[in-house]
DNA sequence: ATTAGTGGTGTTTTT
DNA sequence: CACCACTAAT
C-alpha cells in the first residue's frame, strides 16, 4: 500500500485521527503534538487513498501563514495539483465565494474590503454626517459593537436593545450598513456575515456547495466565534465530515468573539464523543513542557488534557530581571550572541512580547548590536500610508463609488481642494443620495476648488479607460505614475523610502498577477444548474479586485526577505503556531503581561495564562524569562513587579542568572537617576511589591510608583477592586505586612 | 487652502 | 510617546 508512506512516522494516536472514517471528529492536540502534521496528513490520505478528490476538500486555517504552510505540507506529500482544493481563512474563503456569486449576495462586482482603518474611517464619517456626538457615541466603541454583532449573527433589527443608548447604537449600526451597501465596500466581518447569509438563503449554492466539500477540514478550532460556526454548520449540511483540530488551552482570541461552547458544541452536535487527544508533544524538552503544564493548571476552563515528552532532562528555564527596559534588552542582546556563538541559528530564536509597543526597545539594541532582525506585525505593507494612497487610486479605477478611497486621495498630492470644498461635496452626495464621486462629477464648484475636482474627476476618467487593456502589474505602475503619487512623494522629507515601496507595490502586483490566475470566473463558472449565478465578469477587472482584496485580507505579511538568517521579533499572538530553538519572552510584568486591561475582565487573566502557555511552548530547547523593575510606557516612567506567572512556574525548573536582582535601588547613582529618585531623599514607604490597606477598596499590592512628595502618585492592585491610582496625599494608605 | 504648531487624549492582542 | 483634532499664521 502507497497509504503506508503517508501514515509512517505517525504516533497511535495520530495515525487514528488520520485514518477516520469519513465523519466528523474533533481531535485535541495540544501544542506541538503534531497538529499541522495530522491535518495535513489527513489531506493526503484522503486522495491518496481515493476517498475525496482535491475539489471536495475545503480546509480552514486562522491565519495566511498556516494556510500556505498546509498548501506546501501537501504538495510535498503528494505530486498534485492544490488549486482544485480551497484552502484558506475564514476570511479568504468567504471573500472567494462572495466574488463568485456577488450578484446573489447583493454586491457590486467591485466591491471592496474595509481593512480596521478603513472601517473607524467610515464610521467617524457616519457620525459626523448624522452630526452625532463623538463623546457619547465614541468611534471605536460602535465599530466594536457592529463586530461584535456581526459576529454573532445579528443584523440591527437582530440587536437586543436594553436602553436608550444601546438603541442609538443599533440605529447607527443600520446607518453605517446603509453607507457600505452604497458606496459597495465590505468590512471583514461582513464577510462572513454576507457569506453566510448568502448560504442559507440560496438553495442552489448551498446544494452546490455541500455536494461538492465532503470534507470540511478546520485548524485552530477554538478560535471560532459563533459566525464562523454556524457558516461550517451550514457548509457541512446533512452528511459531509467535518475533521476539526484544536487545542482550548491555546484559545486566545476571544476577544474577536472566538469562543470555547463552540468546542463543546461541535463535540455533541458533530463528532459525538469521537474526540482523539493528541497528548505526546515532539517539540520541547522536559523542563518547557513541565513549567507549561504547571502554569495551565491554574486555570479552572479547561477540556482537560497533560503534555508529556519522551525527551529527557533538559536546559532549566533562565530568568532575568534586570532594572530597566533598557537593561532588559541589552541582556537579551548578550544572550543571543552567545547563543549564536554556539552555532544556533538567528532565524531560530524568537523575542516575544505581549505588545508591539514593546519592540521599539528592542529593536533599537539590537540595531546597535549590528544584529539582523525581523519585526512581524506593526505597520505592515499595505497599510502603510503610500501603499494606501495607491490602492484609493486603484479602487477608485474599479470601483468610483468608493467613498473612502475618494475622500483618501481627493487631494493628494494637492488639487487646491480644502476641506470646504469637501464638505459641498459631501452635502450634495447626502443631499441627493449619491456618491461623492457622482457628486464631484455633476457638481460645478467654481475657482480654483472647481478646477481641481474637474482635474480630479478626469485622472480618474483616464485610469479607467487606459487600464483597460494593461495588465495588472501594468495598471498599478500606471496608476502611481499618472495619479502623481511618485512626483509628490518626490518633494518629500521621508520620500526616498515611500517611492521605494510604491515600486515595491508595482512588483507585488507583478507577482501576484503570475500565481494567482482569476479565480472568481472559474469558481462561478463551477456552479453547475445556477446559471443565474454565473456573472460575466471582466477577467481583467475581477484580477485587479483580487489583487485589492488580498491588500486587504493579507496586509503583507513579510516585508523582510522570508527565510533570510534574521533573528524573530513578533507578539505572542503571531508566534501561536511557530517554534523556535530558543524563545525569549520579555515583558513579564504585572500589568503588561498579563496585561492591566485583562485584570478587570471576568475570564481575563485566564486568557493572559493561555497565552503564556502559547508562549512557552513555542520554545524547543532554550527558554529565556525576563522582566523590568521599571518601563518607559506612554511617555512616563512605570514601575512594575514581577508576573504572576513566573510564580506559577515551580522554582526548580528555573535558574536565576545575572545580577542581584537588587541593583538599583539605593546603591549606584546611575540607577538612582534613572528611577527619578534624589539619593539623598529618605526612601519612601509607598515601593513597588509594599502591600497596602485602604479603608474602603481593602487589600492589595502597590504595583507602580510616579512622583515624590506631595505630588506622588502609587498605582495599586486591590484583591477585590481592582486597580487603581492613588494619590498618596489624600488616600488614607496603611502598609500591611 | 495649506501648513505648522499646540494641546489633549488614549492605548492589547488580529483577519 | 504618538496620534488626533483644532487653531493660528502664511
Amino acid at each position: 500500500m502507497i497509504s503506508s508512506n503517508i501514515l509512517a512516522g505517525l504516533n497511535p494516536q495520530q495515525r487514528e485521527a488520520v485514518a477516520l472514517p469519513q465523519e466528523s471528529a474533533l481531535i485535541l492536540a495540544g501544542a506541538g503534538s503534531g497538529k499541522t502534521r495530522v491535518l495535513t496528513t489527513r489531506i493526503a490520505w484522503l486522495i491518496q487513498t481515493g476517498q475525496s478528490g482535491p475539489h471536495s476538500i475545503l480546509a480552514v486555517t486562522f491565519t495566511n501563514k498556516a494556510a500556505r504552510e498546509m498548501l506546501t505540507r501537501i504538495s510535498a506529500m503528494l505530486p498534485i495539483n492544490t488549486r482544485g482544493m480551497w484552502v484558506g481563512t475564514f476570511h479568504g474563503l468567504c471573500n472567494r465565494m462572495l466574488r463568485a456569486h456577488f450578484r446573489d449576495a447583493g454586491l457590486p462586482q467591485a466591491f471592496q474590503i474595509l481593512d480596521t482603518q478603513d472601517q473607524l474611517a467610515l464610521v467617524k464619517r457616519v457620525l459626523r454626517a448624522l452630526n452625532v456626538d463623538e463623546e457619547k457615541y465614541p468611534p471605536r466603541e460602535l465599530m466594536y459593537f457592529i463586530n461584535n454583532n456581526k459576529e454573532a449573527g445579528r443584523r440591527p433589527p437582530a440587536v437586543e436593545v436594553q436602553d436608550e443608548f444601546y438603541r442609538r447604537m443599533a440605529e447607527l449600526y443600520a446607518e453605517y450598513e446603509r453607507q457600505c451597501n452604497h458606496e459597495g465596500v465590505v468590512d471583514f466581518a461582513e464577510l462572513l456575515l454576507r457569506c453566510y447569509e448568502l448560504l442559507s438563503r440560496n438553495e442552489i449554492l448551498r446544494a452546490h456547495y455541500q455536494q461538492r466539500f465532503a470534507h470540511i477540514l478546520v485548524d485552530e478550532f477554538q478560535d471560532t466565534n459563533r459566525l464562523q460556526y454556524l457558516w461550517l454548520k451550514l457548509l457541512a449540511g446533512a452528511h459531509n465530515a467535518i475533521f476539526a483540530v484544536g487545542d482550548d488551552d491555546q484559545s486566545i482570541y476571544t476577544f474577536r468573539g472566538a469562543s470555547a461552547r463552540n468546542m463543546f458544541d461541535f463535540e455533541r452536535e458533530f463528532a459525538k464523543g469521537r474526540v482523539i487527544k493528541l497528548e505526546q508533544n515532539y517539540r520541547s524538552q522536559g523542563n518547557i513542557l513541565d513549567a507549561a503544564n504547571a502554569l495551565i493548571t491554574h486555570n479552572k476552563n479547561r477540556l482537560g488534557k497533560n503534555l508529556w515528552t519522551a525527551e529527557g532532562g533538559s536546559e532549566a528555564l533562565r530568568l532575568y530581571e534586570a532594572p530597566t527596559d533598557l537593561e532588559e534588552a541589552s541582556f537579551i542582546v548578550e544572550e543571543v550572541k552567545a547563543l549564536r556563538a554556539t552555532a544556533i541559528r538567528l532565524s531560530q530564536i524568537a523575542l516575544l512580547y505581549r505588545s508591539n509597543a514593546q519592540s521599539r526597545v528592542l529593536e533599537h539594541a539590537l540595531f546597535n548590536a549590528a544584529l539582523p532582525y525581523r519585526v512581524y506585525g506593526g505597520l505592515r505593507f499595505f497599510e502603510r500610508q503610500e501603499i494606501k494612497h495607491a490602492l484609493a487610486y486603484l479602487r477608485l479605477a474599479s470601483n468610483p463609488d468608493d467613498d473612502g478611497a475618494f475622500l483618501r486621495v481627493i487631494n493628494i498630492p494637492a488639487r487646491g481642494i480644502g476641506g470646504r470644498s469637501v464638505e459641498v461635496l459631501q452635502a450634495a452626495a447626502q443631499q441627493r443620495g449619491i456618491s461623492l464621486w457622482q457628486a464631484a462629477c455633476s457638481t460645478p464648484l467654481s475657482g480654483k476648488a472647481g478646477q481641481g475636482v474637474a482635474q480630479f474627476v478626469r485622472l480618474i476618467e483616464q485610469l479607467r479607460q487606459q487600464c483597460a487593456p494593461l495588465s495588472l502589474a501594468e495598471t498599478v505602475e500606471l496608476v502611481v505614475e499618472r495619479s502623481g503619487l511618485m512626483r509628490y512623494y518626490e518633494g518629500e522629507r521621508d520620500g526616498l523610502d515611500r517611492i521605494e515601496n510604491l515600486a515595491e507595490l508595482v512588483n507585488a502586483a507583478a507577482g501576484f498577477q503570475s500565481e494567482e490566475p482569476s479565480m472568481a470566473v472559474a469558481d462561478a463558472a463551477a456552479v453547475d444548474g445556477a446559471a443565474q449565478s454565473v456573472s460575466d465578469p471582466d477577467p481583467r477587472l475581477a484580477l485587479l479586485d483580487e489583487f485589492l482584496s488580498h491588500a486587504a485580507l493579507e496586509a503583507g505579511e513579510h516585508q523582510a526577505a522570508a527565510g533570510s538568517e534574521a533573528l524573530q521579533l513578533m507578539t505572542v499572538h503571531s508566534a501561536k503556531g511557530l517554534e523556535f530553538d530558543a524563545v525569549f519572552i520579555s515583558g513579564l510584568e504585572e500589568g503588561l503581561f498579563p496585561h492591566e486591561n485583562s485584570l478587570n475582565e471576568a475570564e481575563g487573566v485566564e486568557e493572559e495564562r493561555r497565552l503564556m502557555y502559547v508562549a512557552i511552548t513555542r520554545a524547543r530547547t532554550w527558554l529565556y524569562l525576563t522582566h523590568a523593575q521599571t518601563r518607559m510606557l506612554h511617555g512616563h516612567t512605570r514601575y512594575n513587579i514581577a508576573s504572576r506567572f513566573l510564580h506559577e512556574i515551580p522554582a526548580p525548573l528555573l535558574r536565576r542568572l545575572g545580577t542581584s536582582g537588587r541593583r538599583g535601588y539605593g546603591t549606584a547613582n546611575a540607577s538612582a537617576t534613572v528611577l527619578g529618585y534624589n539619593t539623598s531623599e529618605p526612601a519612601s514607604p509607598w515601593r513597588v511589591g509594599q502591600d497596602v490597606l485602604h479603608p474602603k477598596f481593602g487589600n492589595g499590592t502597590i504595583v507602580g510608583v510616579q512622583g515624590r512628595g506631595s505630588d506622588a502618585r502609587v498605582m495599586v492592585n486591590f484583591r477585590q477592586a481592582g486597580m487603581k491610582e492613588l494619590a498618596v496625599e489624600y488616600a488614607k494608605l496603611t502598609p500591611a505586612s
